[in-house]
DNA sequence: GAATTGTGAGCGCTCACAATT
DNA sequence: GAATTGTGAGCGCTCACAATT
């Protein structure tokens, strides 16, 4: 009820000695049934709650994961973090959370942030290169990282999607479809899972001897999506399949579909990436290649776990499966039932007009 | 580089006192600009890095800011919570930042562990009702409360969007553009901003002389609004208007439109409420009431360092002007402008096809 | 010896103050 | 007296250990 309550206050109600408070409060140690209550209805009558930070300070080992993440407002790094937070409460550890801003060195300093709350490892949910990434854990070893989103040949610990197979099954379902002209909408560089998703399609599509008509990059954001989608239609150079990084450009480049009057599946078939909670509600429904973000979050969690159990081991790198979604923005090309059914909707809406 | 470097370690290898190195860390005091050098090479050499834990034991005055929001994945929320980390960052304030799951009495668990953490005030982003809002500022007083989703009658410190002035504005352009018979999709029952807007509705409605035909009741998610609106549909009673509690609900709502083969706007305009980033590529481009998340979360922390300089003073109350942002999913009711465009528009389709 | 409780030191800082140049 | 540096106590806990029943 009061300010600044401590266990002394607690410990001097109780009648006992502050070890015994700390003994009811961490739920440990013998403490007699009758202490228990004295000292709990003490509790309770001050309204104390423990100091955290004098218990950290107190204690051997911290059990705090920092998670260092971009902006939360892209759906699927805040069910990453959902999963990290999921999985670490499992293992009793506590999560620290930093968001990275636009600021130059933001990393560096949320990685000292996190080092100085002592928690016991990092896990990074943001675009990073190599070497950053390799400077990282040697400027600050022995402290674990894990990495989300960091290239495949970088010597650290790192959980990913299956972000090749996902571009794949993507272009291949363009191809079964009977597409042959490609245009891919870009995630943007500095990204790994972008570059991978990219490196998987043009893969799938020179083999099969498909042609690239025409890319653009996008930021993640629906509002790229669109003035992406914008600039490919404006070339003027038909396709027949768009595949793209991430489901919120995919969102706005619909959005660019409709204003070019390109019918979706019909004339351009769309695949996106991620399948958000909003992907199925597109218009049309949006056919996608599934993360499974909490997944990837519990991952990363378990990496961290082995890191602090078994210091010195190697890298560990973990790929997490990604699921075809097969929605109405994809369907076989130029199928005859599919243009009676337009056929059909367009005049049953004709008729309503008339 | 190495593991557990203290203040300690510094000092001897600087050959100064710790309290020197107290103040270079700090910037503070008196310091030979000789010395100072001394030390930070002594810093740089051995990575140090002060443990906050131990800072924030030892000073008077901890300057955190515990935020409390439930799943950030609802795009306003981390908005809010954006912009209360900015805000709090200009007054010298870091956050820690909880996200409520779903068990039960996470808000109270929430509250605990920021008082652990010595925070010197509580920002609340969840719906709330009155009793347990008040509850909570009388349980753990004198601790500053900031609540951004409870009753207008709660006497708590409290900021918020202007959710009737927006649903207002929502009803007021359907009336202007001839709309008579109406369609709500509610928002969820605990949540205020849900029970403001359809109480703004049916004012406006009311006072009108226009009909409620039907509402139904979602949780915000898309899916949600796509079941709901699935739901009035097919009750078979017409409206012409409906007025959608988010735009997330929007979204399904408007995939139920094109299954029930409902044109918006011209047979039913929708209007949703936040403008999140993804509204304007919606189909056909969301007219909602635009919120002003960031500085939602500014007023917060200015509510909160109020009530930390001015202890005991009465609750304070701030609303956030709103905006009504026009797209294509409203439109005069049945203009022959409107008629004649889809109907060129459908006879170019159809052309395109034979 | 098991159950129960208490004692003293220490965690890594900052504070107020004293001491030196 | 101003600039600069150091000293001792204290923040609120937990630890290892000792002491008691």
């Amino acid at each position: 009820m009061n300010t600044k309550v401590t266990f002394k206050d607690v410990a001097r109600l109780a009648g006992v000695s502050t070890q015994t408070v700390s003994r009811v409060t961490n739920n440990s140690g013998y403490v007699n049934e009758k202490t228990r209550a004295k000292v709990q209805a003490a509790i309770d009558q001050l309204g104390y709650v423990p100091n955290k930070n004098a218990q950290l300070m107190g204690r051997k080992k911290a059990r705090v994961f920092g998670v260092i993440t971009l902006n939360i407002s892209f759906q699927g790094a805040s069910r990453i973090v959902e999963g990290i937070r999921n999985e670490s409460k499992k293992a009793g550890y506590a999560i620290s959370l930093a968001v990275l801003d636009d600021e130059p060195d933001a990393l560096e300093h949320a990685v000292r942030d996190m080092k100085s709350q002592q928690v016991n490892a990092i896990l990074i949910n943001a675009p990073i290169a190599r070497e950053p990434a390799e400077q990282l854990i040697h400027d600050h070893a022995p402290m674990p990282f894990v990495f989300i989103d960091a290239p495949l040949d970088a010597q650290v610990n790192h959980v990913m999607a299956d972000h090749r197979a996902g571009g794949r099954m993507a272009a291949e379902l363009m191809l079964q479809q009977g597409r042959t002209r490609f245009a891919f909408l870009n995630g943007p560089e500095p990204s790994t899972a972008a570059r991978l998703r990219r490196e998987a399609w043009l893969d799938v599509i020179d083999k099969a001897g498909a042609t690239l008509v025409a890319e653009e990059t996008g930021d993640w954001s629906a509002r790229s999506g669109y003035t992406a989608g914008a600039a490919l239609f404006s070339r003027g150079q038909a396709f027949d399949a768009l595949l793209i990084a991430n489901d919120q450009m995919a969102l706005g480049a619909l959005r660019a579909c409709r204003e070019h009057r390109i019918d979706v599946p019909r004339q351009t078939a769309v695949v996106g990436f991620d399948d958000t909670a909003n992907s199925e509600f597109f218009c049309p429904p949006l056919t996608t290649v599934r993360q499974n973000f909490l997944e990837i979050g519990h991952q990363a969690v378990t990496e961290a776990l082995s890191c602090i159990q078994h210091p010195g081991q190697p890298p560990i790198k973990t790929e997490v499966p990604v699921e075809l979604i097969e929605r109405q923005s994809t369907a076989p090309i130029e199928s005859p039932e599919i243009k009676a059914a337009r056929l059909e909707s367009l005049l049953s809406e004709l008729k309503q007009m008339l």
